[in-house]
DNA sequence: GAGTATGTTATATG
DNA sequence: GCATATAACATACT
C-alpha cells in the first residue's frame, strides 16, 4: 500500500536535498551522514519486505519502518504535517515527508536488503513464504499461535490487527499453542493470512472497504461476530489486545 | 490522572 | 545458550 504510493510518487526521481527535523528517528546513522548519502541520488526501486521499506539508491538503500503511527506523504506545498521528522526534496518540486507522532518508526541506511534482513533476523515475507515453509516455521514454537503469527522473526509482515483477522478467517483460537495445531489448520491459516493481507492492500487499508464477514470492520469487544455466531471477546495475548469470536474460533 | 494504542527490542526468567 | 514472557520506548487520545 505505502510501497505502491511511494513508488508512484518517487520512482525515478532524484533526491535534491534532505532535511532531518528529528534525529532520534534515525537508526544507527547521524543526520549529517544520512543527508550526505541521499543527496543527488536517484530512487530506482521501492522494495517491501514485511513491514520494512527499502529505497534502492544504486549504491545502497534507505530503510524506512513506519512503526505504529508513521506515514510517508508526497506534498507540493510548504504546509508540513504536524509531526514531520524527515523531509526528502525531489527533483520534480514534490517532496516526500516522513510524519510520525509517536516516533516508533525509524529511518536508516543499509548496504543491501539481505544484509538488513539478516541483521534484524527477519523471517520470510508473509506474501512470499510457501505453504510448506510457513507450516514448518510456525509449528516450531509452543507459544500461542497469535504471538507466533505476529513474530517478525518467524514471518515478516503480519501486524496485530491482521493476525486477529487471519485467525478469525481460519477459525483458529488465538491462544492455541502453535505446535499443537494440525497441519491442516496451519495450512488454512497460511491461506487466510495471505488472503487477508492481499485484500487489505487492495482496500488501501481502509477497513470500511473490506468485504462482509471481515472482523476488522467491527473489531471491538461486545460487537456481534460478523458471521452472526456469537459476541466478540477481547483478551490479551503476549500483551497485545486480541479480539476473537469464541464460537467461531473454539479451543479444541 | 488512568488507561490504551496498528511495533520492536532489551532484559528477565526458567 | 535457548525459548518464552514482559517492560520499555514517546506521544496522543478517550
Amino acid at each position: 500500500m505505502v510501497r505502491r504510493y511511494v513508488e508512484g510518487h518517487c520512482l525515478g526521481r532524484t533526491i535534491v536535498k534532505a532535511k532531518v527535523l528529528d534525529a532520534s528517528i534515525l537508526d544507527q546513522v547521524s543526520s549529517r551522514r544520512f543527508v550526505g548519502f541521499v543527496r543527488g541520488k536517484r530512487i530506482n526501486a521501492v522494495i517491501r519486505h514485511g513491514k520494512q521499506l527499502f529505497f534502492d539508491m544504486s549504491v545502497g538503500f534507505v530503510t524506512v519502518h513506519l512503526g505504529m503511527t508513521g506515514d510517508l506523504i508526497a506534498l507540493e506545498d510548504e504546509i508540513l504535517p504536524r509531526h514531520t521528522r524527515v523531509l526528502l526534496l525531489l527533483n520534480d518540486s514534490e517532496m516526500l515527508v516522513y510524519d510520525d507522532p509517536r516516533k516508533f518508526g525509524s529511518i536508516g541506511l543499509a548496504k543491501s536488503v539481505p544484509d538488513f534482513l539478516l541483521e534484524h533476523r527477519l523471517g520470510p515475507d508473509a506474501l512470499d513464504i510457501s505453504r510448506k515453509e510457513f507450516v514448518e516455521r510456525v509449528r516450531r514454537s509452543r507459544r500461542a499461535i497469535k504471538s507466533v503469527l505476529i513474530d517478525q522473526h518467524v514471518v515478516a509482515g503480519v501486524g496485530n490487527l491482521y493476525a486477529d483477522e487471519s485467525l478469525f478467517q481460519a477459525r483458529v483460537h488465538p491462544l492455541a499453542p502453535a505446535d499443537q495445531l494440525s497441519i491442516h489448520e496451519l495450512e488454512r491459516l497460511w491461506q487466510k493470512t495471505r488472503d487477508v493481507l492481499k485484500t487489505s492492500i487492495d482496500a488501501s487499508t481502509d477497513f470500511s472497504k473490506l468485504p462482509d464477514g471481515y472482523l476488522l470492520r467491527s473489531r471491538s469487544s461486545g460487537m456481534r461476530c460478523p458471521r452472526g455466531n456469537g459476541t466478540l471477546q477481547s483478551i490479551k495475548v503476549g500483551g497485545r489486545t486480541t479480539i476473537f469470536c469464541p464460537v467461531c474460533q473454539p479451543m479444541r
